[in-house]
DNA sequence: AGCACGCCGACT
DNA sequence: GTCGGCGTGCTC
């Protein structure tokens, strides 16, 4: 009788694979296990095994796997289940979901290995001369890799090479697979137990007075052991008693002492004893109150809490409930709100119970926290974490708490599945039959209208903590200023004049500005011309730090050029500001002032962040520039004056969410000015003070904000009413990209007629030496979205059948926003 | 995606 | 002549 079963892999492919296996393989798979199975000619992968059967293919015979990789599942069944919803919904393969959901530990691959036939000796004679170099290096190392030929060959294509010695019966080749994830080892020591009498003790310690530094580690060994009562660590040991590991290494030789291994956790929390949760004020246990109300018959409660209203310890108590209750608790953010400081805070009260997991872990930290989530440990029944952590294996989920819900960096957008996590988190809630609380000040437009829809329950909190008072915020008009010579470079001096007045008090500033870079683009005043990437379609900016001119999109920098590239005039000037030139004025403007910049630059590195975020807690800087960054869940007591630089080119960006996102994001900066009893005071630098968002960021009146932006969404038919999906068509050639993209959108208009939007050229059209091309299809609210879809893969498969498309990379983004 | 196979230009 | 470029097709 034949078994078989059908398991995903990690390739973008539609396809099932069906293995075939034994029937006692077959009674120990359970969906979930990985499996290493043979894929096309000779690679090994790593497949999930999806679900067992006995029905054989008929148009091709099913291959037997290699082996298997576990013992128990280690992805669950409602993890099988929300891929499937996640593949389905967001247009991709099961394989690109595994690919993003496991830890890359996980995921093994092959290797081919070359061995030499012992069997047989080979003449020289028969072998040519690059041939020969690879058997004779065989002499040396008892195998080699293809990397390997490739090095000694000092050749890209190898392969021939490798055919004709295995047609010669010279060497032969393996696949290799090897396991990725090692536990991580701690080496401890203790005292052979041949000293454990009194009398050889004794004897031991009169020898040893001869060797002191050996006497003083036995010493040492003894009273750290006396004291702690746990095993001694080597690293301990060696520290405590200022020996090294030469002297550790001579006793362990002399039997004296001995060396055993236990595994560690990568990943450990020291901390003191957990903390009780604070006592919740009147407005925060009403709305406490109020969610838990609308729990009742609602899945999913919007909480729009203004800044500083105290979310996060009304978050403690509820996740206090769903512990108590038995259940897990994901807590998710945004990666760059990921700090240092709100994961001591919820360790304080939850101590070990809290699992952080975002993307600057080490691929085996991830295995770690994946292993513990799966087998609901005690230390995973918080998991606090980006995007990604929808993606673990959660046993027994009964809450997922989505903070600043209305950041955009939820979505993935480049490599599929390109999904949205707060989404996501709702439809794996569902499957747990758990709850979903959306958090935040400045609610994105869909949370507000599907919670104004009924869809969301919703509840409100406007008081901030302590009743501090809301910032007091005031336009600064700077081509008034600019007309009437009040400016200092970018500083206008009513700016000036706050800054003067906060460091006099001896508060710290907060400068925003939405880009980084010293001056994004160099112009020369003669000609015009400013230097270009030479892959994409883009200004190169300047970097002061480095003196260079990079871009943004791919890398490329070439060093800052003294005259113009193309009329050699020595007249550049620089368009447009950055973080790093705001900085520099700064400085100049206020000599006395500590100043520290925060964005993408500066905050590279595991610890990137938290070095700079400290020092601005700590009061060692007076004046933080910086990005979008720096609006996310910081809270910093002592800031009392936020300044915005330049709040237009943010309106001004071509997007149909910029006065969405402007809103937000000045609505947060502002947030971060006056936590305490001081009234913060913000500053924001327009060309346009009668713009409307601004009035409403100046206000705080999202009503407004929210009412006229549905309007133009509605007029315009846009999210959250109209559904999107974005087509991106990428080729280096660019008729073929043009003539690709109007094919595809002509059949489109077929079904979905002035739904349609484009072919368009993004504003940068060419990245990486791709040109690139947008479809946009709109969905009406009534229009069913998986015959949308239906559709749309339909369109998708005769392009793709296409000899000329063919090489056309087709991107489908649903829901690009 | 990765990889083999096959066809074509450009150099040791 | 081989080497490496890329287009095409296939993977249980």
């Amino acid at each position: 009788m034949f078994y078989f079963i059908d398991v995903i892999l990690p390739i973008p492919l539609e396809k099932c694979f069906t293995y075939q296996v034994t029937q006692a393989e077959f009674d120990f798979l359970k969906p979930g296990m990985r499996v290493a199975v043979p894929f096309g000619k000779s690679k090994i992968y790593t497949a999930i095994v999806q679900h067992s059967h006995r029905i054989a293919p008929e148009i091709y015979e099913a291959k037997d796997i290699h082996q298997i990789l576990d013992d128990v599942p280690i992805v669950t069944q409602m993890q099988l289940q929300h891929w499937q919803w996640i593949a389905s919904y967001y247009m991709c393969t099961l394989g690109e979901v595994m690919r993003s959901a496991l830890p890359s530990a996980f995921v093994l691959e092959s290797e081919t290995i070359i061995l030499k036939n012992k069997d047989l000796v080979i003449g020289d004679e028969t072998l040519k001369d690059d041939e020969f170099l690879v058997y004779e290096a065989l002499h040396h190392q008892s195998s080699l890799k293809i990397q390997d030929v490739a090095n000694i060959l000092d050749k890209k294509n190898v392969l021939p090479v490798i055919k004709r010695l295995i047609d010669k019966n010279a060497v032969s080749v393996e696949e290799e697979i090897f396991e990725k994830y090692k536990p991580k080892l701690v080496r401890y020591v203790k005292l052979s137990s041949k000293y454990s009498s009194e009398a050889a003790l004794k004897d031991l310690l009169e020898d040893l007075n001869r060797a002191p530094k050996q006497r003083q580690v036995v010493m040492t060994l003894f009273s750290i052991s006396a004291q702690t009562k746990k095993p001694v660590k080597v690293t301990e040991l060696v520290e405590e008693s200022d020996a090294n590991t030469a002297i550790i290494k001579a006793l362990i030789d002399k039997d004296v002492l001995e060396e055993y291994h236990i595994q560690t956790d990568r990943i450990l929390y020291d901390g003191d004893e957990n903390e009780d949760s604070k006592r919740l004020n009147e407005h925060q246990d009403n709305t406490l109150k109020d969610i838990k109300e609308t729990f009742k018959d609602q899945n999913v409660t919007l909480l729009h809490g203004v800044t500083s209203s105290g979310k996060t310890e009304i978050y403690v108590k509820l996740i206090e409930d769903t512990l108590q209750e038995g259940k897990q608790v994901l807590y998710l953010l945004p990666e760059i709100a990921l700090t240092t400081q709100l994961v001591s805070r919820l360790q304080m009260y939850f101590g070990e119970k809290v699992a952080v997991f975002h993307s600057k872990y080490s691929s085996h930290e991830r295995v770690e926290v994946w292993n513990n989530v799966l087998y609901n440990s005690p230390k995973a029944q918080i998991v606090l974490g980006a995007r990604s952590s929808v993606l673990l294996p959660f046993q027994k989920l009964g809450l997922i708490i989505v903070d600043e819900e209305h950041e955009t960096s939820f979505k993935q957008f480049d490599p599929a599945p390109r999904y949205h996590a707060r989404d996501t988190a709702i439809v794996l809630a569902n499957l747990f039959n758990a709850k979903t609380l959306l958090g935040s000040a400045t609610p994105s437009l869909e949370s507000y209208y599907n919670a104004k829809q009924g869809k969301y329950g919703f509840v409100e909190l406007n008081h901030r903590f302590n009743n501090v008072l809301m910032p007091d915020i005031e336009l600064v008009d700077i081509q008034d200023k600019h007309k009437r010579k009040r400016m200092t470079g970018h500083f206008s001096d009513r700016l000036i004049e706050e800054m003067t007045e906060t460091l006099k008090e001896g508060h710290q500033i907060i400068l925003f500005q939405n880009r980084r870079g010293f001056s994004p683009i160099v112009e020369c005043n003669t000609c015009g011309h400013s230097p270009q990437c030479s892959n994409c379609d883009v200004s190169l900016t300047f970097h002061q730090f480095k003196n260079q001119l990079r871009c943004h999109y791919c890398g490329y920098h070439m060093a800052m050029q003294t005259k113009c590239m193309a009329c050699s005039s020595l007249e550049l000037d620089s368009k447009g500001f950055g973080t790093e030139q705001v900085e520099e004025e700064v400085k100049t403007l206020f000599p006395e002032a500590k100043v520290a910049r925060m964005d993408l630059d500066t905050t590279r590195g595991k610890y990137g962040y938290d070095k700079i975020i400290n020092a601005f807690e700590q009061e060692e800087v007076d004046i933080l520039v910086g990005t979008q960054m720096l609006t996310k869940g910081l809270d910093f007591r002592n800031v009392r004056l936020v300044g915005i630089m330049n709040a237009d080119n943010m309106l001004n960006f071509p997007d149909f969410r910029a006065h969405e996102r402007s809103f937000q994001l000045m609505v947060q900066v502002s947030g971060r000015a006056g936590r305490t009893d001081v009234r913060g005071k913000v500053l924001i630098q327009t060309y346009n003070p009668y713009h409307q968002i601004l009035k409403q960021v100046s206000t705080n009146n999202f009503i407004q904000m929210y009412e006229e932006q549905m309007n133009d969404r509605h007029n315009y038919k846009y999210p959250p009413i109209y559904r999107l999906i974005k087509i991106t068509f990428k080729h280096k050639d660019f008729q073929k990209v043009n003539l690709g993209a109007d094919w595809y959108a002509k059949s489109l208009r077929q079904v979905f007629k002035h739904n349609v939007l484009g072919p368009e050229f993004p504003p940068i059209s060419r990245i990486r030496n791709q040109f690139h091309k947008n479809i946009l299809v709109k969905i009406p609210s009534k229009q069913s979205l998986s015959k949308t879809k239906e559709a749309i893969v339909k369109i998708n498969n005769s392009f793709l059948s296409v000899k000329d498309f063919r090489s056309v990379r087709v991107v489908l983004n649903v829901d690009n926003y």
